[in-house]
DNA sequence: GCGGATGTTTTTAACGTTCAAAATGTTCGT
DNA sequence: ACGAACATTTTGAACGTTAAAAACATCCGC
């Protein structure tokens, strides 16, 4: 483990000349800089982190606390967390899990790891309807940045980055709709979410400007199985007037919706159309393969990163990216 | 923020004491060891950690690499990292993420970290056959844990902890035999890997001691996918002598068999009874519920993480640890 | 060849903690 | 009341880095 005392003795130079050959090299003599990065290069020299963070008090890393709910998946956890790496990384930074209650009484372990300085912030995902951890953060003036919208907040929410769900609602819709569709439902969820409220809505209006009709056609299921998502489904074809579209709210309630055409000899996209949201690994896995709602993960990550660490010069700090239709076989035309 | 020499100040005793309230409280007299946690309670002192970790040379911060297969799906990753999060934190460490190539391309990405002190060591997933990484880290001296033997190693691998897939099968094949099954089948992998051979070997060792047949039941899929289990579920459903049970190597593909028995009218527990691998939160999910093999992921990662800290005094680095079957409607009883 | 501007390198002093050793205080047997 | 043994506290130095200022070097115009 070689020093910057050891590089600076080998190279013939200052402790200080090899520090600015690293961060400031435009400082130093051609010449100099060759013969110091000879020594770095040959003594494999590597920066002590700690030392520097010590120094600098920036550590370079961003918490992020690993949700965990009993009941609910999280499908696309791997890829959110992947892109979330990839995208500190391209800033030098690294991403340091943790766990920690939900809600408010979480925060002490918040301010604990920042407090102790093992990190320079948090990505917060998962917020919740009037999220509470945005304001103590904010109080607190801890860095963070949020994956999803504070909704119904009554204090002014900080920076945060998230998906155009009715955006999304109304692709679906549309894309069911050029497909020849005319009775497009809607699966929900029980609890009035934002996050559903916002998806529902883009179902409504996009179905009102196409003139569709909506009533009788949104169903809440009662949780977010795929048992609820066949049940719904049951329930709207066998309506008096059964729909030939279905937009779910989840990949999972879509996939219920899938399996209940499929138990009645329907064919999802030739008989019904069908899509989900979130584009999980399910989404491929099944036949006809299930048309979804792709969240830009690589995108909300640098924005998120970019946010966080003061990058964005200028840019808002509240962005809506739109999801991608990702299409296959279960939306296709009847 | 706090620090050392401010408390020491307010509680007017010297740096080094304050330091030692914290670190070797036995020291103090009780009386000054009241007084400074008074202080430290008061300023609402937190020790900075890259001081701590410059000092002893200890960052207690574990990398994982987070993994990303295009094709492949990783439904129990949040389950394996919330655990793994959980576990570093009964020690006072965290656990930092990071992205690096695959095999041993990634091996300079462990090698800066290590380097840099950003961690003291790491966690392997998905070990391969013949995993590249135990020898270089080894080699290395980088220190390091294992989730999943290193399969025909030629050299000697490091420290791991493990499922025995083989015993999984087994159980399962009992349970199935127990629920009076007596053709079972088993849904494999492509690819002769280690984990598909291990859970083969299991199914196919207690199907001959409990005197059931093997030849002909056991079907290779493709990849990974609904599709492909219900392909092959077919296949053996329409040979001469269907199976009454079906032990599958992951959840992905019982629920293909699961889909294609029902699709066939016949219903999973009642008609012919099916396993799945890995408890993902898909198991659940369906309807009837799919007997699983849960991974013991708590037990797991405080083995890894007790292995990895040293904790793990005299006990052996090769831990081979039991899955348990989790029993849904999906295996009951014909 | 001198003052000033600029370019390059070194010196000094931290950042906040812990280790090792030294200093001081206390207890106790005799 | 003395010193040995022990308990408690303080001192000095170090971990490896960078910020700021000082020192030194070079170049230019006049």
């Amino acid at each position: 483990m070689a020093t910057l005392k050891q590089v600076a003795a080998h190279a013939e130079v200052s402790v200080q000349t090899v520090s600015n050959a690293l961060n400031a090299p435009h400082r130093l003599r051609p010449d100099t800089l060759e013969r110091v990065n000879r020594s770095i290069e040959l003594l494999n020299y590597r920066p002590n982190r700690n030392a520097r963070s010590l120094r600098t008090s920036a550590v370079e890393l961003i918490g992020y606390c690993v949700p965990s709910w009993p009941n609910q998946t999280h499908l696309v956890m791997d890829q959110f967390l992947h892109a979330l790496c990839a995208a500190a990384e391209t800033s030098g930074r690294h991403i340091l899990l943790f766990t920690a209650p939900a809600a408010v009484q979480g925060m002490p372990v918040y301010d604990d790891l920042h407090a102790r300085r093992l990190v320079d912030g948090f990505v917060l995902s998962q917020t919740e309807t009037h999220d509470p951890r945005h304001g103590w953060l904010k109080d607190k003036q801890i860095p963070f940045v949020s994956f999803g919208r504070v909704w119904k907040q009554t204090t002014q929410p900080g920076p945060w980055v998230d998906v155009d769900g009715a955006a999304g609602s109304a692709l679906a819709v549309q894309h069911l709709y050029d497909a020849g569709r005319r009775r497009i439902a809607f699966l929900s969820w029980p609890k009035t979410s934002g996050l559903a409220e916002d998806r529902l809505t883009g179902w409504r209006n996009r179905c009102k400007k196409l003139g569709l009709p909506t009533t009788g056609l949104a169903v809440r299921c009662g949780e977010d199985s795929i048992d609820e998502g066949a049940r719904a489904t049951a329930e709207l074809l066998d309506s008096d007037q059964p729909p030939d579209g279905i937009v779910a709210l989840s990949d999972i309630l879509a996939l219920g919706a899938h399996r209940e055409l499929s138990d009645r000899g329907l064919t999802p996209g030739a008989d019904v159309g069908v899509t989900g949201f979130d584009d999980s690994p399910l989404a491929s896995v099944v036949s006809p393969g299930l048309t979804s709602l792709r969240q830009p993960m690589d995108q909300i990550a640098s924005e998120l990163i970019s946010i966080l660490t003061g990058t964005s010069n200028g840019m808002p700090t509240e962005r809506l990216l739109q999801p991608e239709l990702v299409i296959r076989g279960s939306s296709a035309p009847g």
